[in-house]
DNA sequence: CTTGACATCGAACATGAGTTCGGTTTATAA
DNA sequence: TTATAAACCGAACTCATGTTCGATGTCAAG
């Protein structure tokens, strides 16, 4: 049986499985993989699935969760060597999905997050600078303006971001501040029921909101910047 | 943390882990780990995960089935194949030489340049972050110290340096002022006989200093910030 | 003996995630 | 066009599976 006789879908799905696998060392659930491939209802995947399995490109455990294996067919669609290479030194690309700036929110990734990027939006980053962290769950914007200065964040900056909504004291996020149609990026310390948001140069003074008036939009990881 | 650090039963659940993994393709469930160890209750294999995590063989995806990944403990590579494999992609791998703070002139890498630095004082770059450049003549320090905020530099940044001598205008390098003993990171215009060293952070004012007084010691490529 | 940290147990709970099914859309052929 | 099957949708359903918590047992320090 040919990988060629398969659908588009079912090209993604299996691409996605083994993308997912590699990733994160546990294969995907139905709903993982129905919003990666933009299929609207499980049963539609677990209808491809099925096709897969018939098809000898997969095997599945009944009742199980994630009970996914893929089986060894050739190799139907030889990644990109870079890529394969890359996994194997620990390089993570990162989807590069805006910019940020202290007048707009902060852009999050779509619901389609954390497959079908451009390479032209990815970034490269090397594991050793962000840890073990869940490759799906990072991103990185650009910052745009100089108003991130007292963060020590410059124009054209890249900031990498772990998408979360809590932080524990001491962590660098990005936040939005709605009462004061604002994004900034600082050091959050939770003190009773109102936020300090310290800035990460020392010179600056630090700036308090009250707790509900904070919305953490993710962990600042790294900074980047790159001199022409 | 050691292997040997281990209960029995953390060994057993390793093991059962890693074996389980290899026959099935995903990861096993708390309660398919608690039959095969013999653990009577979800709860004592979940704590004992917890303690595995802690000690850094295990990693776990909360609220998710079978969310286990185990971590290669004694994967360090031999450094000919990382080097090897690096060299192949676009991963550069740059000595950290030493520290960069105002008040001491910068650390050059030394002659055996290159080939004799320990793994632990590499640093990752990707190969996108700095350009077509000769990799020999790239160096990392780790700045100490406030004194380069101007530079939107903080302490603990790492600074990419590409050793050289001469500037063009507009570069951002660091240097050394033998006048005022001091070392800095700034922007280089040369203008008739003085230099205008230009801080990266819009809102400081630059410094003009005697053309004789002021020792390139490299330019930089990139800054690398990394939090947590 | 008492205390407290650590490991265990059992049971209840909440939700993650596979399965099923009736109905609708799309493609293909007659 | 009509007919038929494959592909898709949405929602409900049910079980699989992670999480939490109070109670119990063990052991070494004080």
């Amino acid at each position: 049986m040919e990988y060629n006789k398969l659908s588009t879908r079912q090209k993604k799905i299996l691409d996605f499985i083994e993308s997912f696998l590699r990733d994160n060392g546990f294969p995907p659930t139905i709903r993982e993989i129905g919003e990666a491939v933009n299929i609207a209802s499980t049963s539609v995947v677990n209808y491809n699935l099925n096709k897969l399995v018939e098809r000898g490109f997969l095997e599945r455990a009944p009742e199980v969760s994630r009970g996914l294996r893929l089986i060894n067919q050739e190799d139907h669609q030889p990644k990109e060597m870079g890529v394969a290479i890359a996994d194997m030194t620990h390089l993570f690309q990162v989807p590069l999905v805006g910019k940020i700036a202290a007048s707009a929110p902060v852009p999050l990734p779509g619901e389609d997050f954390g497959y079908y990027y451009d390479s032209d939006d990815m970034i490269d980053v090397p594991q050793a600078m962000i840890g073990p962290s869940h490759r799906d769950e990072l991103f990185a914007l650009r910052v745009t303006g100089d108003s991130m200065i007292d963060a020590m964040v410059g124009d054209g900056d890249i900031v990498i971001l772990k998408r979360q909504n809590v932080a524990k004291n001491g962590d660098m996020v990005a936040v939005w501040l709605p009462e004061r149609g604002e994004t900034t990026l600082k050091k959050y310390y939770l003190e009773g029921k109102r936020v300090r948001l310290q800035p990460a140069n020392p010179m600056m003074d630090p700036i308090y909101v009250n707790a509900d008036q904070v919305s953490v939009q993710g962990r600042v990881l790294a900074i980047l910047r790159t001199l022409h």
